[in-house]
DNA sequence: CAGTGGTCTAGACCACGGG
DNA sequence: CCGTGGTCTAGACCACTGG
């Protein structure tokens, strides 16, 4: 069955909002159920169905807003930076500091970073809004040798590459990077004001010095996949990824349309 | 509200199968109803819940079962083969050709593969099951210089990694990819086995030559995210990423968890 | 055909957030 | 306080799959 009521008041709510400016207010669960003629459980069943495609953002007690996903390119031929890729798209970014304080590296973060077992190093937990929804939390590990204070710094600008780059002269690039899709973690939930099971990116990335190749910044970040669209790419200098982004991915996927998949005569069962 | 009669089934349910090989069938939403003493809505959102975590797959008409997904890793470390994924997490794989057959490569693609437009090559079209589940779908585009007739040995090994290697004498290795979250395209629902809407990976990939560097292959794929647990990996061959995997991961999260957030005097409201 | 999940109603009470 | 979304019941009918 491909149609369903719900699905249809989906379907019209998603093309009435799709030229709304993000976070817009759009109708409650009651007014939908109303204006639609079904009972409150058709309209919320067509409401949670935009939440899962994230083209809205439900908040108990306040209401259903529009809402879209910002590009995140995560690429050996990008530099890193939070603050730049939600400016970017025209929304407000904003840091806030969780904690921040001078451990001694344990083995897997010392190692990761090249330095010895219990070097000292800034251990750095932030959460980070897009136009102040909560969007990722993520851990940050600076040894001590790449900068003294950081704590005072990250008062005064909220971008840690501008920190680094301005007060260690040191410019950040990628040195690798993993990224994964997982499930929010229990202990995170109430930080990405996400429920546990929602799901969520899971990234780690090490930065070293552009010019020097020193290792500077060792990274673990969650990101609210309803908030960010992750793109990753691999690839050698030599061979860059055709360029065009998503406007090259729409042109190259109308090519899946036009024809019917055949059946080839010695094809197995499908 | 971090608790509901719902959560709590599912938390248990979720506890119940974490043992049961995947693909075993669980209870229905009649069965789970009657055994918690609730209504079948309650039981029925305990099961989606799980759905939506990934733990179970759900088919109208047939039951609830069990589910995993499959790691699948692409670095440029790693030769890409679909097969030697899917058979490397003991699951069984295969493929179904849905046509293929000898085209002019349109500019896009031909750019991509540094042929000239108009060139002749294969466009093969395929879907994959895992376990006999449809995990993914997609089009692959091999220019006819690389191999004159693809479909007879397709019939022989699913694999297209196999035939290139054994018949064009050419090894795959990944020139560049990119990956991104979407939602389920309306034309591929079918085929993929998924309600429009549904989490999809969409994967773009340049093949070439190991040896030689010469451009083999270009590939667009959707894989079902609830199938596929996809791990992107960037990074230069000097500075490749930790090993370990999941247990890297497992273990370095654990850092997550023991102390609490603290809130800096200096830090803004969050 | 029986049993599964999918949809839907007409109610009800609750938790939450903002005025 | 009110309105929001979150949970839940007790029913009903339907669509789909398999034997």
């Amino acid at each position: 069955m491909a149609s369903s009521r719900y699905r249809d008041i989906a379907e019209q709510l998603a093309a009435e909002i799709a030229g709304l400016a993000p976070g817009t207010r759009i109708e409650g669960e009651h007014e939908i159920a109303e204006r639609f003629g079904v009972g409150r459980a058709a309209a919320r069943a067509a409401l949670q169905e935009l939440e899962r495609r994230m083209l809205v953002r439900r908040v108990q007690g306040v209401g259903t807003f529009t809402s879209r996903r910002i590009d995140y390119l995560i690429s050996p031929h990008q530099p890193p930076s939070w603050s730049r890729t939600v400016n970017a798209a025209n929304s407000h970014s904003r840091a806030v500091i969780r904690s921040c304080e001078v451990v001694n590296l344990v083995d897997e973060i010392a190692a990761v970073l090249g330095r010895v077992p219990g070097d000292p190093g800034h251990r750095l937990r932030r959460r980070s809004f897009i136009d102040d929804l909560p969007a990722a939390w993520g851990i940050e590990w600076i040894p001590t040798d790449v900068i003294g204070d950081l704590a005072t710094p990250l008062r005064l600008f909220d971008s840690l590459d501008r920190v680094l780059r301005e007060l260690a002269g040191v410019t950040l690039r990628r040195a690798w990077a993993r990224a994964s899709l997982e499930t929010t973690p229990f202990e995170l939930a109430d930080e990405l004001g996400t429920s546990p099971g929602d799901p969520v990116w899971y990234v780690e990335s090490l930065n070293e010095d552009a010019e020097t190749g020193r290792l500077l910044c060792f990274t673990q970040r969650w990101l609210r996949a309803d908030a960010i669209r992750l793109i990753m790419e691999t690839g050698w200098a030599g061979t860059a990824p055709a360029r065009g982004g998503a406007g090259a991915h729409a042109r190259i996927s109308a090519a899946v349309g036009p024809d019917q998949p055949v059946r080839l005569p010695a094809g197995p069962r499908p």
